[in-house]
DNA sequence: AACATATGTTATTTTTCCTCACATAACATT
DNA sequence: AATGTTATGTGAGGAAAAATAACATATGTT
């Protein structure tokens, strides 16, 4: 399994979101209402958070404390969300290569068939988890 | 943040253990009480899970399907963490390696202090998280 | 002044998790 | 064969966490 898939993976309650990242679950749902991020939901329609949302999630914090609003966090977000894909697009693989990832997607196909929330999100940026 | 504190910080609900590991409440539970793993509980109770607890359940698992009983998986978990003491006691590090550790430390404690759990459990063994 | 934004607060309902107790299949022991 | 042990299932009853929704509000904007 991946690193970036793990940290996409959607492990943690928003009770221990709202303790790493020192956030109300007001303001994450706020965040998440003006589509900062998606969490994804249990089947009981609880939000469950990834690592990459928890990342998200401070940054968003950092960047209201620096005085942007919601509007000005998602042009941030989506202006990185384009040129990771740009950045992504340039670079060809190799067929060994091809096949390992083709193997990754097997194996979360199946672990996120066994989690089964109504809807992942993408990873957003990678640093260390 | 180590990587190490990382796979010990106690994140996870039971819920999202049992999809991870295809146990039942009733089996992690289990393990629990025969001090098989030791979960932090949450203010309200409730059990919260490292990416350890989750590694050392898989384990626990594989070893039962083996035909090992509760017994025998404490020997062998018993044996590893003695043999990782014995073979951590060995290294000397570097003065700078200490204050890296220190300034880690120091961290997690005030991590710690937000997630405030009644207790955390130790890493036992660190593969890829 | 009126409006918008970001967040707090509170009420109500639903979901998740807890403990405890009892049940039981598969093995082991007497 | 009867009894005990181990590992797990199941269900009741209760507590905690989280959801939605509505109203409140401080600060900033027009």
């Amino acid at each position: 399994m991946s690193r970036e898939f793990r940290r996409a993976m959607p492990l943690l309650p928003i009770s221990m979101v709202m303790k790493l990242t020192e956030l109300s679950a007001r303001q994450i749902r706020y965040y998440e209402e003006h589509k900062l991020i998606e969490p994804a939901k249990s089947e009981g329609n609880r939000r469950m958070f990834s690592l990459d949302d928890v990342d998200a999630l401070l940054e968003i914090r950092d960047l209201l404390n620096q005085g942007i609003n919601i509007a000005g966090v998602k042009k941030v977000f989506d202006m990185r969300k384009k040129s990771v894909v740009k950045s992504t697009n340039k670079v060809s693989i190799s067929d060994a290569e091809l096949r390992a990832i083709l193997r990754e997607e097997i194996q979360q196909a199946q672990i996120m068939e066994k989690v089964s929330l109504r809807n992942g999100d993408l990873p957003r940026h990678k640093d260390e988890i």
